[in-house]
DNA sequence: GCTCAAGTTCATTTTAGATTGAACGATAGT
DNA sequence: ACTATCGTTCAATCTAAAATGAACTTGAGC
């Protein structure tokens, strides 16, 4: 049961699996204690408790605190059930279409959300129809459709 | 001819939109100061130097200069003949499938390229065939994988 | 070939945001 | 009810990356 892999080999595929994640979350733009989180768990056949993470990664406990809090509002992690009191234990959800549907749901439509807003604002300011000015906020308006659209499908590809 | 807008309207609609790119591109991991570029040369009429834009946007020449050198290589602006000594104008590419094609070549291309480096470098070190490690390893390689396929489709779904 | 304007480079400074850690609730077990 | 453990919050600190600005390179125009 123990001769998958060697105690040594594991830490060094476990430090690779971090790094891995750790660049690959901060590219999506969130903090890289975010993608050690992850990458832990995702490497680990255990779920693990805050306080095992705080102590394997190094990092305070604060910090893994709000770590798993994104982590948790991302779907990425699920709570299991913990027989010793109240401490919780987390596993990694590795679907990716959970993942990316968390991201999503969480990162970008916010943003669009927002970018809408700031449109419709433009708008209102009573720019001549068919100028270059209304040309160019209804090219805004096109590529942010255009977004809102691409989503769905990204998300049906990714799903299987 | 200047009954489109009026100047403080233009000068508000600017502002709206420089803070529309600023986001935009922080969004994705590009600093601000480029969006700000690209912002204020797509609702310019005219191509602007870079003295221009240094003037406008009230930045270092040393950024602009940064900066346009990036939205040059991102395929995001092109240079126009400026008949004046050898001066560079810049105009912005709006064309949705531009932009998009050259943020995945800079940006995200050489990602899943050291991805893949990286998890090559998982697989050499001799994890047993179908241990839970390995299924790890194979499922991050299949993820990579997928992200690789579905860069072509986006692509094929912004030309139009 | 000199000069001056245009643009780049890069060491330094600044800033945004990630991380820390101590103080604070909250709850399970006694 | 008391205590010990677990987790959260948030002001202070640290750090990575962006912006600055002065020194430098380049080349056009005279």
């Amino acid at each position: 049961m123990s001769s998958e892999v060697s105690v040594e080999e594991l830490d060094v595929l476990t430090t690779q699996v971090l790094e891995f994640f750790s660049d690959t979350v901060k590219v999506l733009g969130l903090p890289k204690s975010v993608g050690e989180l992850y990458g832990l768990l995702f490497i680990t056949k255990e779920a693990l408790s805050l306080d095992d993470m705080v102590e394997r990664l190094s990092m305070s406990k604060g910090g893994a605190s709000q770590g798993l809090k994104m982590l948790r509002t991302l779907g990425a992690v699920r709570e299991v059930e913990g027989l010793s009191g109240r401490k919780v234990f987390y596993e990694a959800d590795v679907e990716l279409k959970s993942l990316v549907g968390g991201f999503i749901r969480e990162e970008i439509r916010p943003h669009l959300d927002s970018a809408k807003l700031k449109i419709e604002g433009m708008r209102v300011m009573g720019i001549k129809e068919d100028s270059f000015y209304m040309d160019r906020v209804n090219k805004l308006d096109k590529w942010r459709k255009r977004a809102g659209l691409v989503l769905p499908i990204l998300q049906k590809i990714l799903r299987s």
